[in-house]
DNA sequence: AATTTCATGCAACAAATGTTTCATGGTCGA
DNA sequence: TCGACCATGAAACATTTGTTGCATGAAATT
C-alpha cells in the first residue's frame, strides 16, 4: 500500500474518496466542500444539514484512517489555523550580502509597505472619521515613533479645526490633560506592539471619562482598543528591516483626516482658506516662481 | 449616547471590556486574543488553557449581551466565515455621493498610495544612507506636515546614534543650529510644495557649511534640493484628497533609518539593544502578557 | 461596624455530543 | 436459491458539553 504523502486531512479525503462506499462518498464530498463548517459545528448538526445519517460522519473518518470524526475534525481545525506567522514575511530574504543588498531591502520594504496598505479596513475609517466630525474636541496622544502619526493629524485637523483639536501632553504634563477629557469628545490613541504605558493611559482616560475613543492600533487586542468605540488597523510588521512600519498608521491618519475634512463641508473649506491665507501673509511658504 | 455600530462580536467585546470585573477581562482578552480557539475548541479546553474557570466564559458572554457562550460562539464563528462575499471591497465605486462615497475615497487613496511606493527610486536611499553611515552628525529639518517625518527619522536613527542625531530647532531658535554645521556632518531636509521658507534656509545654511545635505522632496526641482548631493523622490500629489500624501516620504525615511542601521553593522545592533534594555528598564513599555 | 452587593470558584445539572451496537435490506458469489 | 457480506439507518450508550445554583469572600455602602 502506498502511503500518499499526508499533507492535509482534505487531501487525504479527497485521494480516499472513490474508494469509499456510495454514502461515505456523499458526506465525504460534503465535509470538502463545507469545511469550515465542518470544524465549527456539530456532527449531528452537519449530518442534518447534508441529509446523511449522524454516524456515517464517524465511519467516514476511520474510513480514511482516523480513529474518529473527533479526530478527524481537530485534524481540519489544525489546518485551517491562520498561520500566526505573518503572511509575507515568509520571504526571509537573507541575501544580507552581495552589492545591492541594501537597494533588495529597500525594494522589499516598499514593496511590502505597498502591499500592505491596501488591507487597511475602509469602514471603519469612514466611521470614526464621522466621530470626528460630531466631537466638540480632539486630543491626539502618540508617544515614541507613534508620536509622528500624532502630529501629522494634529497638524492636518487643525488645518481646518484649529481650535479644537490639540495633542495630549502638548502644553504641560500628560496628567493635565488626562482629567480634561469630556464627554463628546474625541479621543485618538496611536500605538503598536511593545505598547507604551502612557498610551495606555490615556485611552483608559478616555474610556473613564467617556469620551469617544478611537484607537489606530497594529491588533484588536492592543491594550488601548480596548473600549474603544473606533478601531483602525494598520499591519506594522509587514514589512522587513529593523523596525515596525508606520506607513499604514500614516495613511489612516491621512484618510481619516481627509474624509474629517469632507464631513465638514463648506465650513471646514472656508476654515483652510482662512489659515492658509494666514500662513500666505506671513509667508510662511516660497512663492510659486516660474 | 451614540449606538457605535455592532459591527463584529469581537468589537463589542472589545467595547464592553473595561467595564467588566477583572476575571472577565482577563477570559475576554483571551478569548479576544484567541478567536480561532474560541470557535473551535470546547469551553473547558479553553478555560485549562486560560487558567480561568469554564463558568466564567458563559458569564463573559452574558455581559456582553448573548444569552450564553454557545451564542457567542456562534457569532464569532459566523464573523470568522471565510467564504463571505467580500464585505465592502465591493468596490461600488458610486464614488463622490451615496452612502459610501468616503468608504470609496479612502480606498482609492490608500489604493493611489500604495501605487506610488514601489516607484520610489531605491538606489538613491542606499546612497543617502551611506552618507549618513559616514556622517560624524546628522542635522534633521522638516516643517508643517512634515516635521512629523523629520521627528520619525529623529527618533528611529536615534535609536542607534543617540548622541549624533537632532532635530534643527529642537534646542532653541533655528538659527542657532544653521551655524552649527560643519563639513563631515549631514544634514537632512524633508519639504515638499509649497515649500516653507524655512526648510529652504536649512539647506542653503547647509550646502554653505559644506555639510553633507540629503533632501526629501517631491520635485528634483524643489528649493531645498538645489546643490543637495542626495535627493530622494517621492509622490506627494499622487493621492486624492484635500492634503498631499506622506505615505512616501515616510517610507523613505523608514527605509533610509533600516539601511543605516544595517551599515551600522553589529555597533549599531549594540546600541539599538542598549537603548532598548534602557526602555525596558523604565518600564516604558507593558509587558506582554501572559 | 454592620450590611448589602457583587465577583468568583466549585459542583451538580440537563442537554447535546461522538460513538457503538443492533437490526434491516441489499448485493454478490456459490 | 441460499448464505455470507457489507452498507446503512435508528436507537442506546457513555462522555462531554454549556449552564446554573450555591457557598465563600471581598469590596462598597449605609
Amino acid at each position: 500500500m502506498v502511503e500518499p504523502a499526508k499533507s492535509s486531512p482534505l487531501s487525504e479525503l479527497r485521494i480516499a474518496l472513490p474508494s469509499l462506499p456510495m454514502r461515505l462518498q456523499e458526506v465525504g464530498r460534503f465535509v470538502a466542500a463545507n469545511d469550515y463548517d465542518a470544524t465549527t459545528r456539530s456532527m449531528r448538526d452537519l449530518a442534518a444539514e447534508a441529509g446523511a445519517d449522524p454516524a456515517a460522519f464517524t465511519r467516514l473518518a476511520k474510513a480514511i484512517g482516523y480513529s474518529g470524526w473527533e479526530e478527524l475534525r481537530a485534524a481540519l481545525t489544525e489546518a485551517r489555523r491562520p498561520s500566526q506567522t505573518a503572511p509575507f514575511s515568509g520571504r526571509a530574504k537573507c541575501r544580507r550580502h552581495g552589492p545591492n543588498a541594501d537597494v533588495a531591502l529597500i525594494t522589499d520594504k516598499l514593496e511590502a509597505e505597498a502591499a500592505g496598505l491596501p488591507r487597511i479596513p475602509a469602514q471603519p475609517i469612514a466611521e470614526a472619521a464621522r466621530a470626528l466630525h460630531d466631537a466638540k474636541r480632539i486630543w491626539i496622544a502618540g508617544y515614541r515613533s507613534c508620536r509622528s502619526v500624532a502630529e501629522l493629524l494634529n497638524y492636518e485637523l487643525r488645518l481646518f479645526r484649529p481650535e479644537q483639536v490639540q495633542i495630549v501632553g502638548a502644553s504641560g504634563p500628560d496628567d493635565l490633560d488626562l482629567g480634561a477629557f469630556r464627554p463628546g469628545e474625541a479621543v485618538i490613541v496611536i500605538g503598536f506592539l511593545p505598547y507604551t504605558h502612557a498610551s495606555v493611559r490615556v485611552a483608559q482616560a478616555a474610556y473613564h471619562a467617556g469620551a469617544t475613543l478611537i484607537a489606530i492600533a497594529d491588533s484588536v487586542t492592543a491594550p488601548m482598543a480596548e473600549g474603544a468605540d473606533h478601531v483602525l488597523l494598520f499591519e506594522a510588521a509587514s514589512s522587513p528591516g529593523f523596525f515596525p512600519s508606520l506607513t499604514g498608521a500614516i495613511a489612516i491618519a491621512q484618510s481619516l483626516a481627509a474624509v474629517t475634512f469632507a464631513l465638514g463641508g463648506t465650513a471646514a473649506k472656508k476654515r483652510l482658506e482662512n489659515t492658509e491665507a494666514r500662513l500666505a501673509a506671513v509667508s510662511t511658504y516660497v512663492s510659486e516662481k516660474g
